[in-house]
RNA sequence: GCCUCGUUCGUCUAGUGGCCUAGGACGCCGCCCUUUCAAGGCGGAGAUCACGAGUUCGACUCUCGUACGAGGUACCA
């Protein structure tokens, strides 16, 4: 036998050479981060990528910490990013329901044969009694498992406990000896002593399924070809392994993605370091911009290219380059990133884009509040041109333009006075400035330049003492777009009036 | 503690035995452009490829060990 029908028998038919399905499996018990999302991003790309399909199934079988909303939250999120879905929740799909809860009987049927196969068995352990055995065995240094005490229940055993009306759950139970192989396609053959393996639940005492039953129950019956899930999953993948074997299913191919970490090194959390999509939205960040940056995270498609639209990412994105290693998650990088995409933006879009972050009220994510509206587009253009490229996110538009719409700045006066100038000085200049431009013919910043520069020479000033001086006078702060092309667009009117509010401050 | 996975510039990464005196990007520094701030251009610092053995003519690349980090160790996923 070559080793080419080695590797074959490795790869269960059911998933090699047929047409790619993949799901992302959330539960709903709370917001999705960056993380969860760029696994769902990996399975995503790599369904576009062969015309396979992308599942959305929900995992709510912990009800206790079932979050309401969060659906609809990872539903919002998903098509902000344009992560678009075959079948799950509210598409429907033909192999539904797709919210577990609703899947119980099906955990429930494999559970009870597996009990009949003698491959599960029936446990009547309280919670009290377990927390004791792990109590007793961390005290002496043992690796806390269950003691397998229902395991070796006699018939006459079980009965009594039945008729005393005891509640049970269900145990898978682990082959003592020997080794199991998981097979990863990313980290290769990964093997573990079932001696160090554990009778785990598969039906808890509520009837329903823990993940490990259930999700893989649902993957056969879903005809999931291709399994993406983080690393954290590794330690439990040989459990599913067994349980494969038991059910007599082939498993599907099984790729355990690397943790996205925060800069505490820790993986990324719901509550602790991990922004939601939601936050990334609210703060400005263009979903194209977030979706390129979550790609690079843990896949890498050269040494070189790095800005890949949605449609290149699906043409390029394949499985073997995902990495194995987990990556510290880079807000710099992302803001970078971010601006180079607005740059990109033709201006009729980001001013389209910006419009919803201009008018928001103040109240809003604590950012600073709305000017006047309702917003003129024609003016609004001419102002976000100037802008463009010194923005690295939308949130941040309102902040940067406001002296563009608001008849009243506020600066402190000393902001007036350059370098090497006094009050004095600074109020004679901005007078001859003023007296200059009143009479400039027309107002546009190529025609206002050159005699303003000759100005300062004959003022004996540097021209950014000058310039300086009426940038602060006009906007009110030391930063801004290109002098001559700001009072352009902010008009002969204001400015004029502006320069004149200076001088009176210097007087 | 035990089990498992991982380890290339501060960070994301390229690299599959000789193309590597290790390439790119973010960040940082400098110069240029310039009325400020950006953007852009150019350049720089920054990795003894975690460490130690071994295999080999030759190792970032293969093997083993060690260290460190992370994940798991629930009737959570």
């Amino acid at each position: 036998m070559t080793q080419t029908d080695d590797r074959l028998e490795e790869h269960p038919a059911s998933s090699v050479g047929k047409t790619p399905r993949l799901r992302f499996a959330p539960s709903p018990t709370g917001f999705q981060h960056i993380g969860g999302f760029r696994t769902a991003l990996f399975s995503w790309l790599y369904a576009r990528h062969t015309g396979g399909a992308f599942i959305l199934r929900i995992e709510d079988t912990d009800t206790t910490r079932t979050i309401d909303g969060a659906v609809e939250d990872l539903l919002k999120g998903f098509a902000w990013f344009g992560i678009d879905i075959d079948e799950g929740p509210i598409v429907g799909g033909p192999f539904g329901p797709y919210y577990q809860t609703q899947r119980k009987a099906l955990y429930q049927q494999y559970a009870h044969q597996l009990i009949a196969s003698g491959h599960a068995y029936r446990c009547f352990c309280t919670p009290e009694r377990l927390a004791e055995v792990r109590k007793q065995q961390e005290a002496q240094k043992l690796p806390p498992r269950y003691d397998r005490h229902c395991r070796y229940l006699s018939m006459e055993e079980r009965a009594s406990n039945d008729a005393a009306g005891l509640t049970w759950t269900v145990r898978f139970a682990m082959p003592l000896d020997g080794e199991t192989v998981v097979h990863d396609e990313l980290h290769g053959d990964m093997v573990f002593q079932n001696a160090n393996l554990d009778d785990m639940i598969i039906l808890k005492s509520n009837g329903l399924a823990p993940y490990h039953l259930a999700h893989l129950v649902d993957d056969h019956l879903m005809d999931i070809t291709h399994v993406l899930r983080g690393e954290d999953w590794i330690s439990s993948a040989p459990l599913h392994i067994q349980l494969y074997k038991a059910l007599g299913w082939e498993p599907p191919l099984i790729y355990h993605v690397p943790n996205i970490l925060g800069k505490d090194k820790k993986k990324l959390s719901k509550r602790r370091n991990a922004p939601s999509w939601s936050d990334f939205q609210r703060e400005g960040y263009l979903p194209e911009a977030v979706l390129n940056f979550m790609a690079l995270l843990g896949w890498s498609y050269d040494d070189k290219t790095e800005i890949f639209s949605r449609e290149e990412l699906i043409r390029a994105f394949t499985l073997d380059r995902v990495g194995i290693a987990s990556g510290i998650y880079d807000p710099d990088k992302l803001l970078w990133m971010n601006g180079y995409y607005i740059r990109q933006l033709p201006l009729e879009e980001l001013v389209q884009r910006a419009f919803p972050y201009m008018e928001r009220p103040e109240t809003e994510g604590g950012l600073p509040p709305a000017i006047q509206r309702p917003l003129d587009v024609e003016y609004t253009t001419r102002v976000l041109n100037l802008e463009h490229e010194r923005l690295k996110t939308l949130g941040e538009v309102a902040q940067m333009v406001s002296f563009f719409y608001s008849e009243d700045i506020e600066y402190e006066t000393p902001l007036l006075i350059q370098k090497g100038m006094d009050a004095e000085k600074t109020r004679i200049a901005l007078t001859h400035a003023r007296d200059l431009l009143e009479g400039v013919e027309a107002w546009e910043h190529d025609v206002m330049e050159p005699p303003m520069r000759a100005l300062a020479t004959e003022l004996e000033l540097k021209p950014g003492q000058l310039f300086g001086s009426i940038r602060v006078a006009i906007s009110g702060r030391t930063a801004t777009p290109p002098l001559f092309q700001m009072m352009e667009v902010l008009g002969r009117e204001r400015t004029m009036q502006r320069i004149d509010q200076a001088i009176a401050r210097l007087a």
